[in-house]
DNA sequence: ACACAAAAGTGACATTTGTCATATGAACTT
DNA sequence: AAGTTCATATGACAAATGTCACTTTTGTGT
């Protein structure tokens, strides 16, 4: 199997070629250090797989990994991160990377070339668990930056389940009067118009 | 590597034995062929990984693997499927699983499980691209059901980004009075009461 | 040109909503 | 006890919303 390694770090690049070669069957076609080397690398050797770190300085990893799919639609990368790196395992998925492994788990990279060789996607440890979650879930909003208290965000969560006042008054035993004044100050708060505003808002960012 | 076959098709599972013991570094601690065999196996033999169709009569692989995980938190699962199939990825993936591969992918399964072994995940081909996709979208919704047409959607969506009825007009180069009856319809198509209830289904249902 | 249906509009009306100024009462300071 | 704060409440008002019956406009086919 022909790969190139992409790292920043130079020592670090050398070893995995160290590592990789001993096994016997990798074959580290060439090494790079930046963005814009691995695509010209790229081009050059067109190798079964690469294996790139996704921060470096200039270009990313990733917008070169972008780039290097665009031209070729099946490259095969699988990138490398010191620490699992939230943010950018999304990101990664989305460009058609084959994979996110750590880099610490020096034993997993071989085995993980060979899957990635044979068309499957690999990701390390934490990184799957996270998946489900980070997809979903919104940042956390933080409410006490808008001075937004326990009985307000109880009403926000109301009224984006499409609660009239009446019934959000019922509900939460206060008068029809006191949670329009809720929601008065809650649009003020939040600069927003009306419930349905609200509404919206709770679904784009809170939800 | 010490693992276990479940299959339903004894031929397959045997096809696997035979396929995987070649490698020469694994070796198949037992066979079964259903959910519930699974679990016994597992306890009995605390595989370093277990693969398992998932797909099954009686107990699924995922209903097994559920309760497998449950006890024994750090077990590794690796699925097998014939086809890639959609709707299982998610479960797959929120029950634990490490993996989830095709079963005609044969040269993949040896290089999956090293990698499973050393913490990682694997998911075949076309699996981990669809992930995006799925997690984000919604069944899409049957608009034709409810008898809603083109317009119609048009002012959902205005609606569910807030816009009264005067900017919708205007937007739309209605004039209010038109969109408030348009408004009407769809709410009654709907069985909602307001337009608030109207965003929240919007974001509830269809985005 | 006519007829018919679909799309767009109007006006009137009751409700709901959002705003605001102000009031009440309970819980704490001091 | 007087003062302060906080949550809750009231009433009045304007604006927005939803409903409905009915009209006008537009487009398409014959």
């Amino acid at each position: 199997m022909n790969i190139i390694v992409v790292d920043d770090d130079k020592l670090v690049a050398l070893s995995l070629k160290t590592i990789l070669e001993s096994t016997g069957h990798i074959n580290v076609m060439a090494m790079g250090s930046s963005g814009s080397e691995a695509i010209t690398l790229y081009n050059e050797h067109k190798p079964d797989v690469m294996l790139m770190d996704i921060r470096m300085d200039g270009m990313t990893g990733l917008e070169a990994g972008e780039k290097i799919i665009a031209e070729n639609p099946d490259a095969k990368i699988l990138y490398l991160t010191t620490f699992s790196d939230d943010e950018y395992i999304v990101k990664a998925l989305t460009i058609g990377a084959k994979g996110y492994i750590l880099k610490q788990d020096f034993e997993g990279i071989a085995p993980a070339l060979e899957a990635v060789m044979n068309g499957q996607s690999v990701f390390g440890e934490k990184v799957i668990s996270k998946l489900p979650v980070i997809m979903n879930s919104k940042p956390e909003f933080d409410f006490s930056k808008y001075d937004i208290g326990e009985k307000e965000q109880e009403i926000i969560t109301l009224v984006s389940e499409g609660l009239s006042n009446k019934e959000i008054a019922s509900e939460l035993f206060l008068s029809e009067g006191t949670v329009r004044n809720y929601i008065s100050g809650i649009l003020e708060k939040l600069e927003l118009r009306d419930r349905t505003q609200l509404a919206v808002f709770y679904y784009t960012n809170i939800k």
